[in-house]
DNA sequence: TATAGAATTGAATTTAGATTCACTTTAATG
DNA sequence: CATTAAAGTGAATCTAAATTCAATTCTATA
């Protein structure tokens, strides 16, 4: 027995597998899953093009795993900002905002997330991203109908209502090259105040 | 001059290039783009591969016709309902009723046109799908924000909204293979009715 | 230092499906 | 019937990118 594997090189294969997701992350946010091909994420890593397999079994599952950091980090984000609301009505617009606000500021990455097209095991995790945001809002929404500031609904399907008002909304003002549509809306201060209006409206008697 | 084209077979050509269209459109109401590959589709047609290349001169431009047909016709059905409702709320509700019904009772065929993953060329036309749809909207809106049946309101936002709306609580239920999650919704009477009364409040008072 | 086990390399392979094209068949006219 | 132009054929080509793998380099231990 003459070699075997140190706490040294564990580490250094860990934070190895981190530079690869971060690559990755970092080239979605740029250039979008469309200009994500694993010889140019590995040039961006400095490794070959093989050793990227070493970590990920295939493109699908690391970009996957990608889509799943990225998503969480969102998702936490606006259930960050929901929990420092105390009425569901607040709730409900800091939901709104954030993630406005957010996606306004990362559009690329945004886009990616909502709308890009992608892989079918990718697209899985944007279900996933979907449903999270969904159920953030849902509870919501229950607790919105149980103190009477929301009217009766169907919570499951009026927090996907919601989430679909954001995506469309949002898709066309963050397409990239598709600038001028934004103008076909509003402006960003006024974008996210009217869509945050319809959503209360939406709920709300 | 020993051939000229006649009558003759100026119809048959046309009505072969329609025969390629009317197969290509039943693919993908009934497998999807998915399965729609171009051999598939000349043997739909009892053709060889290279004769469909003799009446498009891509893949992607055949199907983007394919998909403009068929989102003529879905406009085209929603427009009707719309005029056939006197007052803007009665529109909007006709607006939404025909087209969950319509979806609801060629799923695969709205799950293509809505949510399956395309070439960017088809993409484009569904990017005008949902433009449309918008704009039959966007026309009920701002006659209700003049009869003052609706809310003040951003009629575009509110429109790309609603459409985000009907796009996110039905692919859901659309997308083949997850049958289940229709029930995390509701019933499909109950669903339209659901829908309708959220976009109702949306745009109302 | 010698050796085993792992990691890395990047050019070669694979793949799936669109697209082409040399050839065949069909239609129209003298 | 001979000739020309177009339509039809489908096997062969092309393509772009993911994936593989034989050869190489590194790391740990005796």
């Amino acid at each position: 027995m003459a070699y075997r594997e140190t706490a040294q090189i564990r580490t250094r294969k860990q934070s190895q597998r981190l530079d690869i997701l971060a690559a990755a992350r970092t080239r979605i946010a740029t250039a979008g899953y469309q200009n994500a091909q694993m010889q140019a994420l590995a040039q961006d890593c400095n490794i070959a093009t093989g050793t990227v397999y070493r970590y990920f079994p295939s493109k699908a599952q690391l970009f996957a795993e990608v889509f799943r950091q990225a998503v969480q980090i969102e998702v936490d984000a606006v259930d960050k900002a929901a929990r420092s609301a105390a009425t569901p009505s607040a709730q409900l617009q800091a939901i709104i905002q954030t993630f406005v606000e957010r996606a306004l500021r990362a559009p690329r990455l945004a886009y990616a997330l909502l709308a890009e097209p992608v892989d079918p095991l990718v697209e899985q995790e944007r279900l996933v991203f979907r449903r999270s945001y969904a159920q953030v809002i849902e509870q919501v929404i229950r607790t919105g109908i149980a103190d009477q500031s929301f009217v009766t609904q169907h919570p499951g399907l009026s927090a996907a209502a919601l989430v679909g008002v954001l995506n469309e909304t949002l898709v066309g003002p963050l397409s990239p090259g598709i600038d001028a549509r934004i103008r076909t809306h509003a402006e960003p201060a006024d974008l996210t105040q009217s869509i945050i209006a319809l959503c209360l409206r939406a709920v709300t008697a």
